[in-house]
DNA sequence: CAAAAAAGTGAACACAAATTCAAAAATTGA
DNA sequence: TCAATTTTTGAATTTGTGTTCACTTTTTTG
């Protein structure tokens, strides 16, 4: 054999992958995933079609991919905040907050991991990281709880709704409502409102 | 011309329309509205395919018909309950346990109208949809609000959070695992009362 | 530089479904 | 029954993309 992979070449290999992700995860960002279709994100890379199947075995795993890495890096976020200092309740607080108003700062991206349409392997994907993200969320109930903080309920089903409940009042007024800051915060302010009482902390 | 549409044909192109309804629920109950294609729709119905293009010009609005249809009788009975007698909290608690109670009876049926990835143009609908069952819960609110059984709140978010809480809390459970019924009862009561408590009314 | 191996290309292919439409069957009124 | 008209059929067409693969280019090492 007269080749082997040197590592200016391993760079460029890795290097390719990322530009793949980048421009899948620009692409989502700004339209969508219905607007990442391979030859899209190809032409974005700047590469051929055929060379994202060389990083990626189907559009479905780039996808997930690209899901995961998002979610992955709010639900690191949030979980420094979760096991950061303060009352279960101040941190419910900062966690809920924190969230919404990501979410909201990129509201495309948002609905699309939230609820776009996309195939049944992706959305099986999403369905894991909503988890992930009530798991979070489950962490400081059972503080809560163990506390005397929060009365005792169910906290798989009460981190369950508070992912829904977020969701739910987000991807409504994102899809086609640009909305200013103020109404923003008072968004925030409801959702983050409604949560808090449902767990049995601080209302306000 | 020396044809004319007599009402005994009149009758039988209704009941075609029916049948495709009926087909095409069913199907999605099934399977969800992936196995509801076209030529399974036709089949089902013993129809040709061809046939479905003279009562629906596209498959997105028949099963946007077949959505609303469903939503429409959920809503009506939500309706009922929310314009019933009693206290507010009473009623939001009646219909918190109606719609769980319903939606666990009728998974796949409640996954696919729920969540299931479809096409932008159903999905467009179900959004209305959501929002219609937002509202009926928001109308309980308002009057809870006014006779001072609930604290102030912005409706519009509560009465989203309340969707979003037990579709999450629902879905997530919906989709592989089976329950049985004292689970079941379990978990509607989990979500009652997060949704009870959120909204500020008795906690049970 | 040359040969071997890998990286990269993009037009062609595959595929699954929705949709169409020319022809066949059925209905109607005379 | 017959001609006019409508309903019904289902094979063929269309459509939109994901995926492949024969070929080209680049990289590596002797």
């Amino acid at each position: 054999m007269v080749y082997r992979r040197s590592p200016l070449m391993e760079e460029r290999l890795a290097n390719n992958r990322d530009r793949i992700l980048l421009a899948t995860r620009k692409l989502v960002a700004e339209g969508g995933f219905r607007e990442a279709q391979i030859a899209a994100v190809a032409a974005l890379a700047g590469m051929s079609t055929g060379m994202i199947y060389r990083y990626f075995p189907s559009k479905a795993e780039l996808f997930v991919e690209v899901l995961g890495d998002a979610v992955g890096a709010e639900i690191e976020i949030l979980r420094e905040i979760a096991e950061g200092p303060g009352s279960a309740g101040e941190r419910l607080h900062a966690a809920l907050t924190c969230f919404v108003r990501r979410a909201l700062r990129g509201p495309n991206l948002a609905y699309a991991f939230i609820t776009e349409p996309v195939d049944p392997e992706v959305d099986t994907a999403r369905i894991r990281y909503r988890k992930k993200f009530g798991d979070v969320f489950k962490a400081i109930l059972i503080d809560g709880i163990e506390k005397g903080e929060f009365p005792d309920q169910d906290v798989d089903a009460s981190a369950a709704c508070i992912v829904g409940a977020f969701t739910e009042a987000l991807v409504g007024p994102i899809g086609p409502t640009t909305r200013n800051t103020h109404d923003q915060q008072r968004l925030a302010e409801s959702i983050r409102s409604f949560c808090l009482r449902a767990v049995g902390g601080a209302s306000s």
